[in-house]
DNA sequence: CCTACCGATCGGTAGG
DNA sequence: CCTACCGATCGGTAGG
């Protein structure tokens, strides 16, 4: 019965255990988030984990490659509105700064994956990055940008950001107001000034 | 005996207990980093370190304090030589390459911060690094450097190395010779172009 | 013979 | 600074 449903049982245990995995490893990191955790917050056993996953690591990798920041960080600033490439990374900075200070846990993700898996997955993240972010390029390209590689205005564009909020979490706690105040407008202030024709 | 020698027994103990827990933080991570490693390392037993420290928490607090890569990083780029800023920051982040690809693993303490401590011993750490900067940054503002509010351009300066190194772990691995090639020199190219007046 | 999961337990190790 | 342990928990697997 149901037949229509096409999503079968065990897609849905596999979505329970990927979704809990990703709540303990953001609030744990790697190695303190056990398989007791991510199997209490699935609502089973640690025992039926492994019908869906050969183990932990395979797990982490289902939850970087459904949940890695850029998958709600790149949607938020290519969205953004503006006339002109200096309204639009500026207005597609402060969206970022918004939805980090909101949810600053979710960053997390890429530190395990920095720290424990020295950026191994993003391989097959950078396929769906890459074609996202090209239109934007395009638009750097017919504006009044200097002539630089697309690939590296694309990876100095990213940079900006992980630049932005490692800094603000270095120096966010620090209690000097000249090191936060307007941050990410400078970040974004400093990269347009770098990237347009004078 | 040997009254000369100020430093104590104790202290050298507790030395190389540092010596061996850095070592161990930065191959495994913190959490799968274990005291017993640690005190194997340091060619002691696990109760000894107890002597010394109060716990894993408070060796990573000595750790973090004594061997943050700010401390290899910065006196490498503040050394740079160059008659004009140009030349300096460019000399700067080329040696700052050079230090991290023969030393790739030493970041690690950097992730291990964000991660598991949210970035809280930088409050400390800032106190050593600020008078550092503060030479470079009024060499900054006597040149042909725009208007910026000083401690924004030490953070953004500082930024740019951190912005580099996390996508060059994130896309190096890619396979895309246009995303790393002189991806350095881009990046301090794109930051002067931003940074200096026209 | 399958998918999904159980209670119980394996050999080792965690911080203290 | 060590040996000898503690309560608990680790990732992973057994038979059913």
């Amino acid at each position: 019965m149901s037949e229509e449903n096409e999503i079968t049982k065990g897609e849905r245990t596999r979505q329970a255990i990927v979704d809990a995995a990703y709540a303990v490893f953001v609030e744990k990191g790697y190695h303190a988030a056990s398989m007791r955790q991510i199997a209490k917050q699935a609502g089973m056993a640690v025992g039926g984990i492994y019908n869906h996953f050969a183990g932990k690591e395979e797990i982490f990798s289902a939850v970087i490659q459904t949940r890695h920041p850029y998958k709600r960080i790149l949607p938020l600033a290519l969205a953004a509105e503006g006339e002109d490439i200096q309204t639009f990374v500026h207005n597609a900075g402060q969206a970022v700064v918004v939805e980090l200070h909101d949810n600053p846990d979710f960053v997390n993700l890429l530190f395990i994956e920095m720290l424990e898996f020295q950026g191994k997955h993003m391989v097959d993240i950078f396929q769906d990055i890459y074609p996202q972010v090209l239109p934007l390029l395009q638009r750097f390209q017919s504006d009044n940008v200097r002539e630089l590689p697309p690939m590296m205005l694309m990876r100095v564009f990213i940079g900006i950001f992980i630049a932005y909020y490692l800094t603000e979490i270095s120096f966010g706690g620090v209690g000097i107001p000249a090191l936060t105040e307007d941050a990410m407008r400078y970040f974004t202030d400093i990269f347009l000034y770098g990237v347009l024709e004078r």
